[in-house]
RNA sequence: GCGCGUUUAGCUCAGUGGUAGAGCGCUUGCUUCACACGCAAGAAGUCGCAGGUUCAAACCCUGCAACGCGCACCA
């Protein structure tokens, strides 16, 4: 035993415990192990990240998971790392740079240095977010630490891309996507968020050509978009405008030019005007329109949203919305405007740069995903099992209707699309792809040379899907025509050197993150080698992550590791709430609700934050962050700390021996409650209810332990029976040293503190325990010879329950007659059976009562306040302040109390369905109660007649 | 529009058919020999609304309302 200091300082403390669980190699996964595996991958944050209190939530569930499973014996491998997050971390750089003069826009650098510049700002604070999870005790496996463009990482993309392209999965294609204005790029559908805007409806008229004087009325919110119109739908069975099919207006905007009235089931009748503009280039539904009736495309719009020169004079080169305004100017003054209404619709965001998405027409790469079928019935048949499992259903149907997934992104940073290309002269329609296929260690030359084998490389004409021999192609452009692919090994630095010395370009794009991400769970153990590590750890046990990147990261990576490792990635889904602040807003930056928590580790320590952040947060709903919840933890560890300081000033041997025969009633009821709580936090835990886990503790550390047995054990450890004493010290020793492990998970620092300076690693074997309660057994519930050896059974906590309702009814008369709780007072006890002297002594304590006299024979002077307690009549007598009025009273308030409840059970009682119906167990029940009540009842009846009338 | 979830004390939430609970906040009294980051006592709830099932409903069923989330989306 080393010395408790008075106060706790948790800064001191954690700094010292991380380094030296670091030192010992405590969170090293070791593959070798004959031990079970556990495992966790850290879903990868930002590199360019900062710790927020969402990922305080999420990695503190996954420390916990992860330091319990050691407890529990088994390898754990908690995998950590950090996501290269393509648009967030080149918007974050490009912004520094912009504000640091370096450049104005991204082609002022240029694609190499540019991304050479986010690689030194990665190098430089990439690893910030990794450092604050060891503040926070994250025992996370260090050594594996992973970065998703680390050299073998991209490899692995690579290869997965190549894979998908052979299976025919990956697709280049013209598509309508989501264009981000802001951003200048692509996105998938997940990436578009609709929000409600407040907006108007434009209703305008175009006079029918053939018909002069004839007109037709269009509702429209876009008037931006008539000068890209090439034609005005209606449904082919509205009888309005039947007649009209056929025919042509004049299109409002723009070039004055004719655009036919065309018919289309899209149109429905009752919208609008039943009168559709027809706008292929800027809306998806158009362009569908537009297939259908081969109708032209005019593009309007720039990728960054201004209008192009096709809009007309007047609006060219404005910005969309306020060419928007300007359009139904022009609208207005040439009068075909005729009204303007407002009108809330839904329009596309993009998630990252929060600017109205545009449906745009370009050349993309898609997939369409591999093993959805597998990635469906596993969650489905429960083979994997989502927490709190409502999610199953919102993945279920987003499977069901999985749709392709744009997948190339027109950023710099991230992993450039492995194709390279080249456009042979003299013709549009010839281009040469250049696949990377890894699998090869040759090179390009030794290929292109003939050294390499028939299957390293293969030249396939892409329509007639005939193989070319590399020979006849020799980079010769004259292959007019003919699409080629060529699928080869890995490129290394010459290989690229000697494609674009043949004139080959690689694809311009990145892909999209997520395309990186959805490979974690085994690109970050080696994959495709069959590594030491995957064949131990994977699949993994568990993936801790929010329900908001469900459809991006979750559900893909299922399909990913069905298709590449024929197996799912994880067994279990934890789904933790989001963070919010009081008035229900999501923390962020920019609202300025959002604390940083090494502050508030700073302030109140990394144990108090977790066991705050954990008490506040039930499965399946969102945690509504409050600086008071941190205060309680911090609050508790405290309350830890002084039980220990406790149990140490008074001396004496850990780990001695608990005698059986020297227990007293308060021992055996706190070994009850002890049994009681390892089931409960053991119940919790497993079912992932973490903060049910750490209500239990908290109620029986602090309600339990500290006011009830620790105050009734001062009875005998300020007494003179030595051999008790020593007992006594022995439970509380008992208790400690498990209390301690149950919270380990919760409170790694100050239970190790106060494990090795309470000694408890002093005698236990290095591997469990000695070293560090990271490694102490998990405690379980009291096998049923041990319940025996204590003694402990139905009935073996009754005197303590007894004496403690009876110290509570003392100390409501304390309370009723205004008599302050540090003066002592004296009580008397009129038991109803007979009570042993150090019972008596233990109630005398928790009452404050001196003196305390336990008499059969009692008799009180009238009108002395009394209460009814399972072991008697405990009385307090108020020599010369007895007011008999007051007390009579104060009984007839109790009475009446009682009479209510007794009511009650008693209208229950007489209803002859009642006794027919219920199930004796619950007759008998009732029947008690109101045996209980009537006693009682008549009791105070008696007392009060006592009293007089 | 479709689906899911939530609605219990001032606040945040437990409570799956049988006597309404916890933490915080509040009130009152206590620097009582581990702890005022504490101890003790207390006030506070027609369990969202309306029906139904049942001997019995916070709990099961139906409808409604409010809030939140997901999906889809008609110009």
């Amino acid at each position: 035993m080393t010395e408790i200091p008075k106060t706790y300082e948790p800064a001191a403390i954690e700094s010292k415990w991380y380094a030296d669980w670091e030192a010992k190699g405590c969170f090293a996964a070791d593959p070798a192990s004959e031990k079970p595996a556990y495992s966790i991958v850290i879903p990868p944050p930002n590199v360019t990240g900062h710790l927020t209190l969402g990922h305080v939530l999420n990695n503190t569930i996954q420390d916990i998971l992860a330091r319990r499973a050691r407890m529990l014996g088994k390898e754990v491998l908690w995998l950590p790392g950090t996501d290269h997050a393509g648009i967030a971390t080149q918007n974050v750089v490009e912004k520094t740079l912009r504000k640091e003069g370096v450049m104005k826009h991204r082609d002022d650098l240029g694609r190499e240095v540019l991304v050479g510049k986010i690689w030194e700002w990665k190098e430089k604070y990439g690893g910030i977010i990794l450092k604050q999870l060891r503040a926070l005790g994250a025992s996370c496996d260090w050594s594996r630490t992973r970065f998703t463009m680390d050299p073998e990482y991209s490899a692995c993309v690579q290869r997965v891309f190549v894979d998908l392209y052979k299976k025919g999965l990956i697709y280049r294609g013209k598509r309508m996507v989501n264009w981000c204005p802001a951003s200048l790029t692509a996105l998938s559908d997940e990436e578009v968020i609709m929000k409600e805007q407040n907006g108007f409806m434009y209703h305008f008229r175009v006079e029918v050509v053939e018909e002069p004087g004839t007109f037709l009325t269009i509702a429209t919110t876009r008037p931006e978009t008539i000068p890209a119109d090439t034609a005005v739908a209606v449904n082919p069975n509205d009888p309005r405008y039947t007649h009209l099919i056929g025919k042509h207006v004049w299109r409002a905007l723009g070039e004055r030019v004719q655009i036919p009235i065309i018919a289309d089931d899209h149109v429905t009748f009752d919208f609008g005007t039943g009168v559709l503009k027809v706008t292929p280039a800027h809306d998806k539904a158009d362009y569908e329109i537009g297939l259908r009736h081969k109708l032209p495309v005019i593009d309007v719009l720039t990728p960054d949203g201004k209008m192009t020169d096709l809009a007309g004079a007047e609006l060219a080169g404005m910005e969309r919305f306020s060419a928007r305004k300007k359009s139904a100017e022009l609208l207005e003054a040439a009068g075909a405007l005729e009204k303007t209404e407002p009108y809330k619709n839904n329009v596309g965001y993009s998630e990252r740069a929060d600017v109205p998405i545009e449906p745009r027409l370009s050349e993309q790469w898609f997939l369409k995903y591999p093993s959805v079928e597998a990635s469906k019935a596993c969650v489905a048949d429960g083979s994997m099992r989502f927490f709190p499992d409502r999610w199953a259903k919102v993945y279920d149907h987003w499977m069901t209707g999985i749709q392709d997934w744009c997948i190339s992104r027109q950023l710099w940073w991230g992993h450039r699309v492995p194709v390279w290309s080249v456009v042979s002269e003299g013709s549009k329609t010839t281009e040469i792809f250049h696949m990377l296929d890894q699998c090869l260690s040759e090179t390009l030359e030794d290929l292109l040379d003939g050294k390499g084998s028939e299957s390293a490389i293969r030249f396939i004409n892409v329509e007639t899907g005939v193989p070319i021999s590399p020979t006849i192609l020799e980079f010769n452009h004259g292959l007019n025509g003919v699409q080629v692919q060529i699928q080869v090994a890995t490129l290394n630095q010459k290989d690229i050197a000697a494609l674009e010395d043949n004139g080959f370009t690689q694809d311009p794009d990145v892909l999209d993150t997520w395309f990186s991400s959805w490979l974690w769970p085994f690109a970050t153990m080696g994959w495709p080698e069959k590594t030491s590590t995957l064949a131990k750890f994977y699949p993994t046990t568990d993936l801790v992550t929010g329900p908001d990147i469900i459809f991006f990261w979750v559900a893909r990576m299922i399909m990913a590791g069905y298709e590449w490792m024929g197996d799912l990635p994880f067994k279990n889904v934890y789904f933790t709430g989001i963070i919010r602040d009081k008035q229900g807003r999501k923390l962020s930056k920019s609202l300025g609700n959002s604390p940083d928590p090494l502050d508030l580790i700073a302030t109140y320590g990394a144990d108090a934050l977790r066991f705050g952040t954990m008490r506040s947060a039930p499965l399946g709903t969102d945690v509504v962050y409050d600086e008071k919840n941190v205060e309680l933890g911090r609050n508790f560890c405290t309350k830890l700390w002084n039980a220990a300081r406790f149990r140490q000033m008074h001396g004496g041997e850990t780990e001695g021996e608990i005698r059986p025969d020297l227990l007293t009633s308060d021992d055996q009821w706190i070994l009850a409650r002890l049994n009681d709580a390892i089931g409960e936090v053991s119940t919790a835990l497993d079912e992932y209810r973490f903060s049910d886990a750490s209500g239990a503790l908290y109620r029986f550390f602090w309600s339990e332990y500290c006011d009830w047995y620790v105050e009734a054990s001062k009875a005998t450890l300020y007494g003179t029976d030595e051999a008790r004493k020593a007992n006594t010290l022995a439970v509380m020793d008992f208790v400690f040293s498990h209390t301690l492990r149950l919270f380990h998970p919760y409170l790694p620092f100050i239970t190790e503190e106060l494990w090795n300076s309470m000694g408890f690693a002093n005698d236990l074997p290095a591997k469990q325990g000695g070293d560090t309660i990271m490694f102490a057994i998990w405690p379980k519930p009291f096998t049923s010879e041990e319940l025996a050896y204590f003694g402990l059974d139905e009935t073996s906590d009754a005197l303590a329950k007894a004496k403690y309702t009876t110290v509570e009814a003392g100390r409501g008369l304390r309370r009723d007659f205004n008599l302050p709780g540090n003066k002592k007072n004296r009580f008397i006890l009129k038991p109803s059976g007979t009570l042993e002297a150090h019972e008596a002594n233990v109630i005398a304590n928790l009452l404050n009562a001196e003196p305390f006299e336990v008499d059969a024979a009692f008799i009180p002077a009238k009108g002395t306040p009394v209460a009814l307690t399972p072991l008697g009549e405990l009385f307090l007598p108020l020599e010369g302040l007895i007011d008999v009025a007051a007390e009579r009273e104060r009984i007839g308030k109790e009475i009446t109390k009682v009479e209510s409840e007794l009511e009650k059970v008693r209208a229950k009682l007489a209803d002859d369905n009642f006794a027919a119906k219920v199930p004796a167990k619950v007759l008998d029940e009732h029947r008690q109660r109101e045996t209980d009540w009537s006693e009682k009842h008549a009791q105070l009846v008696k007392m009060r007649e006592a009293l007089g009338a």
